[in-house]
DNA sequence: AGAATAGTGTCTCTAAGACACTATACT
DNA sequence: AGTATAGTGTCTTAGAGACACTATTCT
């Protein structure tokens, strides 16, 4: 049977439910390490599991504005802060025993956030907060978030090859020493300083200056840096490529 | 309100009903141009326009499987050959008002399929057929299955830059030439043949040869060509880069 | 014979990476 | 003073692309 033809003597009612909700795995950089925002669920199943924040889509919501609105929710975001964390669809989740209780499709979304402050206690019913993500294989998440993280861990690794995105962990203005921690810190290895600085410069429309530097060096010595702010690529080339790892190539 | 908390007092029935679909773009090739599998409506909205193959998520089906099986029922297709289609989630849309009937989420799948027959007529309640992909822009297709054919198709086309799956469009042994042919058609421009030959089999792992060579020249004379198989690779290393548009980069 | 293709050789240019070095500003 | 960082210079090597050329097999 078609789509069509299903569609047409189709009473919504009579047929199995499927729920459709959003996940999203945002990530932001504090203290030099990666983390993850997370919420504590109160309730079975999972009760006391961290999992990620998402919720239905509603009737009249697109699915990456359904994902936007749980992570205003969550973070207690808004306007010109919220529109500059990056948000993008990841992939969907429909195994049919992935929620014990009845079928849900879940679309997961990846989203790129400036640090930001904890979210703010008491706001919602349940505990919310940015976890590291280096932590995470201790205490497994509810349902199969586990795995969308990794999905989306691999999505983000593989975004900052090909894409300026790394600029979207970091404030409107930035040094290329930031830019090269936030490369480091997601790829999880050290990037060689001098060669990196010379390539994103090359890179046209990764950055641009901004005139100005630092008003004071690096906490250990160093040099005043100069600014730069996010430039108008919106892919970048040359990309920035990861060393190639056998493993993943066979 | 969370998800948890949302779901633990849900009741389907009393929620608003959104449908579930899976939508496959399977691509081909065929006399040297791209094809896709379209299936012809016959009921409203849109009859007699042309769609995806597609249809509903079963209870207990992942959405890959429903997507193999929606793929396998518009082809006539099942065991090794239907196997060896590569076929892999695409991107889920769910505007609010993209089916005028009810909200439907689609999750649409991309699949790279060899040279097939014509779907066997009359098989099923509507027409099928393998639809040259250049004469899409003349007729629209319906609902938004138009934004879902340019999305795979750029999905395509890059899946070709960094993955083997290029070999997917050809039987399992094939030429050097047969497989250039594969990313002239997909890229849709020409392709230096001495440099993508020593490329091709530069790759660790991108094809393996066979020992043997095809029974005759090409059509229009040359040499008997060497056969290659798939190998073993799952990643390009190096890949194989489009050279970089201008208009994309920015 | 003439033409088209398979496959290889060679050269140039870009880019990646290793390493070195200077200047600056911190403790 | 000692040390860490910003930023630049230089060398080597890999790879992309342009071009040329031979051998083979077709009409």
């Amino acid at each position: 049977m078609n789509e069509q033809d299903f569609l047409a003597d189709y009473d919504p009612r009579a047929y199995p439910a499927v729920a459709v909700t959003v996940d999203v795995v945002a990530l932001t950089i504090r203290d030099a390490s990666l983390h993850l925002l997370l919420i504590r669920r109160a309730e079975q199943p999972y009760a006391g599991h961290w999992a990620l924040p998402g919720g239905f889509v509603r009737p009249d919501e697109d699915l990456t504005d359904a994902a936007r609105r749980e992570l205003a929710e969550e973070t207690g975001l808004g306007g010109e802060r919220l529109r500059r964390v990056h948000l993008e669809q990841l992939a969907s989740y429909g195994a049919p025993d992935r929620d014990p209780r009845m079928r849900v499709v879940s679309v997961a979304h990846l989203a790129f956030a400036p640090d930001l402050p904890d979210p703010a206690a008491g706001t919602d019913a349940a505990e919310a907060a940015w976890v590291p993500v280096a932590g995470l294989t201790a205490r497994p998440l509810a349902f199969d978030h586990g795995r969308i993280v990794d999905d989306a861990l691999e999505r983000a690794r593989s975004k900052l090859e090909y894409t300026p995105l790394a600029t979207r962990f970091l404030a409107t203005e930035f040094t290329i020493g930031d830019l090269r921690a936030v490369y480091e810190t997601v790829w999880g290895h050290p990037v060689h300083a001098g060669n990196f600085h010379r390539k994103v410069l090359s890179v046209p429309g990764f950055v641009e200056g901004t005139g100005t530097s630092t008003e004071r060096g690096g906490a250990r010595g160093g040099p005043r840096a100069r600014l730069y702010r996010a430039g108008d690529a919106r892919l970048l080339h040359p990309a920035l490529l990861r060393p190639a790892r056998e493993e993943t190539a066979r």
